[in-house]
DNA sequence: GTGCGGATGAACT
DNA sequence: GTTCATCCGCACT
């Protein structure tokens, strides 16, 4: 299936993007190893307007300036000093918006991702969550601003029934930092899918 | 230069 | 349900 276009990113509205990103495929030839899956949980973080997002208020700084860059690339960071969280930026340049991934269901490279995730047999787990699903497809922050069009990561479309399950809206993980803006649904996931990181949310 | 805390996950009880 | 690993980013001095 085709790379999604760049045009496919440049929209204004993150929540949209955020909806429509569930269903497409995250692709990443890491080592010469490719791995990859379909989105099933993401997360909208809309820009200086929103408190949870780490552009709130227009913060720029040398984490945050990948997010003022057009979309269609990776905003990845270290979270708790151990995990890597992917992001894919979007709307047009010094719009900061990006939509976090938080669920993927894998479709390439079982055995390379059971390797990088140190288990021994399958475990929806393996990529339910966003410092899983990176660990699994071997994301750092060495990817960080890369195009999302690229040789090394990608985002394509895919043609399997998942826009038949039904799309659940929820309040975003991890937020409670975030005051008035802690409980906005901007949380988006397939009902009912395994590989969603804390489906009882 | 210093100090605080986080868009988490795993291993516990 | 609770604890805690682990370290950089960020605000402030």
């Amino acid at each position: 299936m085709p790379k999604l276009p760049f045009s496919f990113y440049q929209s204004d509205d993150v929540n949209d993007l955020a909806i429509r990103l569930l269903g497409k495929k995250l692709v990443t030839v890491v080592d010469g190893v490719l791995t990859a899956g379909v989105i099933v949980e993401t997360e909208a973080y809309k820009g200086v307007e929103d408190k949870a997002s780490h552009a709130f208020g227009g913060r720029l700084t040398n984490r945050t300036q990948t997010m003022y860059e057009p979309g269609g690339i990776a905003y990845v960071y270290l979270c708790y000093g151990i995990h890597s969280l992917i992001n894919v930026v979007t709307g047009p340049q010094f719009t900061p918006h990006a939509v976090l991934i938080r669920g993927l269901e894998p479709t390439h490279g079982m055995e390379v991702m059971l390797q990088r995730r140190h288990m021994v047999s399958f475990h929806p787990r393996i990529t339910a969550g966003p410092g899983a699903l990176s660990r699994a497809l071997g994301i750092d922050r060495g990817l960080n601003g890369k195009d999302l069009s690229g040789e090394e990561i990608w985002v394509e479309d895919y043609d399997q029934p998942y826009h038949s399950g039904e799309i659940i809206n929820s309040p975003r993980i991890g937020v409670s930092y975030a005051q008035d803006h802690a409980l906005l649904p901007w949380r988006y996931y397939y009902k009912g899918n395994k590989f969603v990181s804390k489906p009882h949310l």
